[in-house]
DNA sequence: TAAGATTGTGGGTAGTTGTGGGTAACTTAC
DNA sequence: GTAAGTTACCCACAACTACCCACAATCTTA
């Protein structure tokens, strides 16, 4: 069944092995767009985690970097920050992608790795952290989650 | 895989040697247009790192200085600095440019260097420079920096 | 249910990349 | 004009990466 382009749902373990690869999921694959060139861009996320985006959707955040000016000092950290750990990554034969060893390091991974689809990208996660996050994430925001229920519908 | 021309995201950890060489990144060199002619522009950036141009971005920012009026004591100091200290660079059939002295003083790098993709540009730095810097602006800025992530959806 | 296709994992190899150093050409100083 | 210093170009090599093939496990389909 053919799904929504660019959109990706779902949870897949698969583990890394010892050249730093990791598989991406057949189902992601099949709804990349030709315009995506078998292309991912992998960088940090905002918890510990592993943020991988289509490169269609990478190449919009670029646009947006590229209008903001060096002369400002936060533009010029946001661009950094940003920019600084972005890899382009064209997945091989086999459909695996090869994480740097920096990006490895932040995540935490070993050789278990959870994938999740987030809808516009994906999120790489050492089961464990992401476990621990959930847990940290629930007591303290439960409220939150009230004032999100005004904003979608579910 | 080839990405859009022009374009600098990621980061690299080099070293200088002995005669103030340094190597670019082959991803970096892969990228540049024919219109560059191998060459880079170098030159003093607004943090302590150096500024690296592909030729063809710095010819665009040199017509940008010629619309400023030099009647303007900021305008005056900020194309005198710019133009100043900007040295065009070849790089060698291994990929490497060579840095004047007097920018490896500005930047104070020694053996260990990063190279930082800024998407129009790269930035040369000394690791614990960049550190140091990253942790100020943080301090200063996490508020601005907010504003700004909500403005570009990543 | 069996045959075929697809998917995930491991590993080998040829080509690429980063680094060090040598030498000849060129500049500069005396 | 010559010696000393500097720069640009060249070669060599170790480490790494991208690409390829193999195979077992799972899913699909007739």
């Amino acid at each position: 069944m053919t799904l929504t382009k660019n959109t990706f749902i779902g949870e897949y373990l698969y583990s890394l092995d010892s050249k730093g690869r990791i598989n991406m999921p057949a189902k992601f694959r099949q709804v990349l767009s030709k315009s995506n060139k078998n292309t991912f861009v992998t960088t940090r996320g905002m918890d510990s985690c592993i943020w991988v985006y289509p490169l269609s959707q990478w190449l919009e955040i670029e646009t947006s970097l590229r209008s903001l000016s060096s002369l400002s000092k936060i533009h010029r950290t946001f661009v950094r920050n940003t920019a600084r750990y972005a890899t382009p990554s064209t997945y091989d034969k086999q459909g695996r992608i090869t994480l740097s060893p920096s990006l490895i390091d932040y995540a935490g991974l070993e050789k278990d790795v959870l994938i999740i689809g987030m809808v516009n990208k994906m999120e790489i996660w050492n089961p464990q952290y992401l476990e621990n996050t959930e847990k940290e994430a629930m007591e303290i925001d439960s409220n939150a989650y009230d004032d999100l229920a005004e904003k979608i519908t579910i």
